[in-house]
DNA sequence: ACAAAGCTATCGGAATGCGATAAAACTGTG
DNA sequence: CACAGTTTTATCGCATTCCGATAGCTTTGT
């Protein structure tokens, strides 16, 4: 709500995708419908700021209101939604944060990582991350903000279209040309900022680059006044199962200096997770 | 394996999580049994390594197998499981992380404390959390580990029971006395390690005592070589919605030098996060 | 104060999820 | 490599469970 919207994307068609998947699905006779609505509600309140009602909630997700109520209900009595008596209105729970301690303990990924970020971070003052990809998108895993650099809208879990990230661009570097291939194929090249490439051509030859180079650099094509580099965790397979960037802000920053100083840190880093991981296969 | 199908069968499915609440949630004609059971799949993973196969998800969760099928089967569909089709395991996806995402940003706490938590893990070189209450627990929302004491089965969503660490007793302490009581009632006190105050008596004294002095301090009571403060942090109502606090180990500090130093370090955060959440009201 | 909007409660009907079962795909053993 | 044991996938008829319309109730706004 007090929160810039600059260039920085109002990340709304999530929920967009899900209606038409589940329209397609109607004739899968193993898919169970109500438990995707049901998460179709904890998707609702995805990238927006105070409560929700139960009317916001039915048109976010297109059920009707017997629905919608149905599907609250349930997920406040299992203590996802939390409900404000006074003011009727729905947030989520705090149990919603378990889900991601899961995935994380699940992952040998963070054991190894974590130390080395917190390294990195504090040596050099800038904020670092780890991202894994889902789908056409860059999630954030770990991330430790520097001082100067807090932005506090992205914290782990945000998702963020792969092709204009950094850590993205790392990750889709190093994959096999064909799942390179297929993954650009589903990408929407939305422009977020003026700088952001959008011609897949373009960002082809970009991506050979960053695999030539062994990092990935990124300036302002996200989020304006942003300067990051990345590079990509590999796995026993050699398939990049993450990648570790830093981020940091142009005004402290040239791409230059960046790349004679900052790339050298976030491969190595990389480097130093992914030997760490031999014997670990992604799916 | 196949069962006899001799016996009547009554009811047999029963949830593994929280099978009683579920014998009273029965007859709830709001209640949507396919959403309860899809989630639980989802917790099965909870603390739980590697990957799991379709058997053990089902008789972690108590579903049948054809029941486990279609749950399984949604919710790769959906994204939420990956499964590596070699050897037909499930793991969570990385859009588990989402959801914490989505809770941090509408949660107002998050954007003030986050810097304040930097700040003072800087500067103190001290690992810093902050966590709110979820029933009978505190899950962790904001960690800022200390290169000396990662400690990394701890993480953003970890779950502890409130009554025997340092940020649930702080919050405890500060709630409403029926409040405090009623937690309690449902409390389990689980001896954690051989310092763990399991009396409720004597935790009652405890909470007194904490209000008083404006902070928590315990010592060894959930792990052994630990020792922590903290403060609660307080919104709009003063009521405790989170608490501040500093984790460290028993080989730097002993609990008097900590009271000393630590615990006006951690009272004075917490108030800071405190002022800037006035006109903030928790559930 | 009065509308209008939003939320809660109820209910009959039928679509949808249920669970048994069988086939298929692995796993391990000699 | 055959064979038994186990886990996963696929199929299907039936009844349970979810659906959505509706009406009554509570809050909000002017």
């Amino acid at each position: 709500m007090r929160r810039k919207p600059l260039e920085t994307p109002l990340e709304a068609p999530e929920f967009a995708t899900d209606t038409q998947r589940r329209e397609e699905e109607r004739n899968d006779p193993l898919f169970v419908n109500s438990l995707g609505k049901g998460l179709a509600v904890l998707q609702a309140f995805g990238s927006d700021w105070d409560a929700l009602g139960l009317r916001e909630i039915a048109q976010r997700t297109g059920l009707n209101t017997s629905a919608a109520q149905r599907f609250t209900h349930t997920l406040t009595q299992l203590g996802y939604l939390k409900k404000d008596e006074k003011t009727r209105r729905y947030r989520l729970g705090p149990r919603m944060l378990s889900f991601a301690y899961s995935y994380l303990r699940a992952n040998p990924l963070y054991d190894v990582a974590i130390p080395i970020v917190i390294s990195v971070r504090d040596e050099w003052q800038e904020t670092v991350n780890v991202s894994v990809m889902d789908d056409t998108d860059a999630v954030v895993a770990i991330r430790m903000p520097s001082q100067r650099r807090i932005n506090s809208n992205t914290a782990i879990g945000r998702r963020m279209p792969a092709f204009c990230v950094s850590t993205g661009r790392a990750m889709l570097a190093w994959l096999p040309p064909e799942e390179r291939a297929a993954i650009l194929d589903r990408t929407d090249f939305v422009r977020l900022t003026s700088h952001t490439i959008t011609d897949r051509a373009a960002l082809e030859a970009e991506l050979d680059r960053i695999r030539q180079d062994g990092f990935a650099g990124v300036e302002e094509e996200a989020d304006l006044g942003e300067l990051a580099v990345a590079a990509p965790i590999l796995d026993g397979d050699r398939k990049p199962i993450a990648a570790l960037g830093i981020t940091t802000s142009t005004a402290y920053w040239t791409m230059d200096d960046a790349r004679e100083k900052l790339s050298p840190i976030v491969q190595q880093a990389a480097t130093a997770i992914s030997r760490s991981l031999q014997g670990w296969h992604g799916f």
